[in-house]
DNA sequence: GTTCTTACA
DNA sequence: TGTAAGGA
């Protein structure tokens, strides 16, 4: 069997949330919100129950409605009023997806270089002739460059 | 025991 | 927004 990849534990065939459903009473005991707050969130819009195959009335929720109402919740206590911590968590959330798919674009596995664990960000220019290298050390990002076709320690 | 909608404080 | 009612 191959090597399980990022970008497969990423889409979830590795380490799946899509199975991760919670009732109303456990989204608001894992958040604070009330009942009363999520059945009113959503007659807002805000946030919307699992659609289910069989028609029952009971609310089910997944893991990206309860990282939702946890964000909202967040933004609320620190005084955003209700419409406007609901656009940040959507932007946040938004601009989070972005910043993993970029990561996952660029990721190409991890390399020692030098006697140090580098990722490997693939090949720097078009003609594949040189190879992007970094890595993080107190905040800030440190990069090598090397000569293509090195790269033979990736882990 | 929990959740549903509706309605009222 | 919390709570009560009355049913699922």
């Amino acid at each position: 069997m191959e090597r399980a990849t990022l970008r497969e534990a990423a889409n979830g065939k590795i380490f799946s949330t899509a199975n991760l459903i919670f009732g109303i009473g456990q989204i608001s005991k894992m958040t604070g919100v009330s009942t009363r707050q999520l059945r009113y969130w959503e007659s807002k819009g805000y946030i919307e129950p699992k659609k289910r195959a069989d028609e029952q009335a009971q609310r089910v929720y997944g893991y990206d409605t309860f990282l939702r109402v946890s964000g909202i919740k967040s933004m609320q206590d620190e005084g955003y009023t209700l419409a406007a911590a609901v656009e940040r968590t959507a932007a946040l959330m938004a601009e989070a997806d972005g910043i993993r798919n970029f990561l996952l674009d660029a990721y190409h596995g991890i390399a020692e270089v030098d006697n140090q664990d580098m990722l490997d960000l693939g090949f720097l220019d078009a003609e594949h002739t040189q190879r992007l290298y970094a890595r993080s050390k107190d905040h800030h990002v440190e990069y090598l460059v090397r000569p293509a076709g090195e790269e033979a320690t990736g882990k």
